[in-house]
DNA sequence: CTTCATGCAAATAATTTGCAGTAAG
DNA sequence: CTTACTGCAAATTATTTGCATGAAG
């Protein structure tokens, strides 16, 4: 992903510094939640407020810019919409990686009497660097 | 599940009317969150506060007596710990489904040089009433 | 220009903590 | 008895709101 400008303004949201900052810092970091956003938004923009942090996530999330991923335990992270993914989420360094969901599990997936419509798959365990380490 | 007690003894924690209540309450529901526990539980124990509820819910969880299901823009629920299984969330009616997880579905989520320990599969979409009614 | 977003401060909601009294084992 | 739990109130943290000012289109 590269131009957030044009992200925001296919969705008609107006496209303010804030706003692509928000996106630019989600999208190094994969998966972020707000604290650590406005931590990191700050240095750059110190009179941004955290309130505006909470009121752009409200919106991008309501244009579908963004998807929620909540945590257990913790706050819960954004990462910017993409199609449905597997997240592998280590219990070690809290690392979360995403991989495809392949077609085979879409398969095993289809469930009777049920209208799927999207899919959170999180995986909890250990990741490779962690296992080394182990 | 039926016996909250034995329950609670085998992991050490002491069997308070309030514990087994709470637990009682997770069962009926499948799946509740802290706030309509303590709506539920306060007619028939008024003097149980909210912060027991919540300090209970921590050590339940370290316990691993129940478990977070965290959910998209709400707060989370709990249900009782159990195998890892899929939830289907309706979309419309807020209703929690519980489904096994086929052993084909496992085998197609063996990946590489990931160590799983645990999965939370939530599927959204329309259950079969809600289907109806629309 | 007009509309909507920002940033601040204040309000509200959610969760945690400390501690004296109480119940479980 | 002893240890840990409860309930209350207070403290802390998280999130939302209102409004005057400023920026986007």
């Amino acid at each position: 992903m590269t131009n957030y400008i044009a992200l925001l303004k296919e969705n008609d949201l107006k496209a303010t510094i804030q706003r692509t900052s928000i996106l630019r810092s989600i999208d190094r970091a994969g998966h972020i939640n707000i604290d650590d956003i406005y931590e990191q938004l700050k240095e750059e923009y110190p009179t941004l407020s955290l309130a505006t942090i909470y009121k752009n996530i409200i919106v991008m999330q309501e244009s579908n810019v963004i998807i929620e991923v909540p945590m257990n335990g913790q706050k819960s992270k954004y990462e910017l919409k993409k199609d449905d993914h597997i997240h592998l989420i280590c219990q070690v360094c809290g690392e979360i990686q995403d991989r495809e969901i392949t077609p085979q599990t879409k398969e095993t997936l289809v469930i009777e009497n049920f209208q799927l419509s999207s899919s959170q798959i999180n995986l909890y365990g250990q990741c490779q660097q962690c296992q080394r380490h182990a």
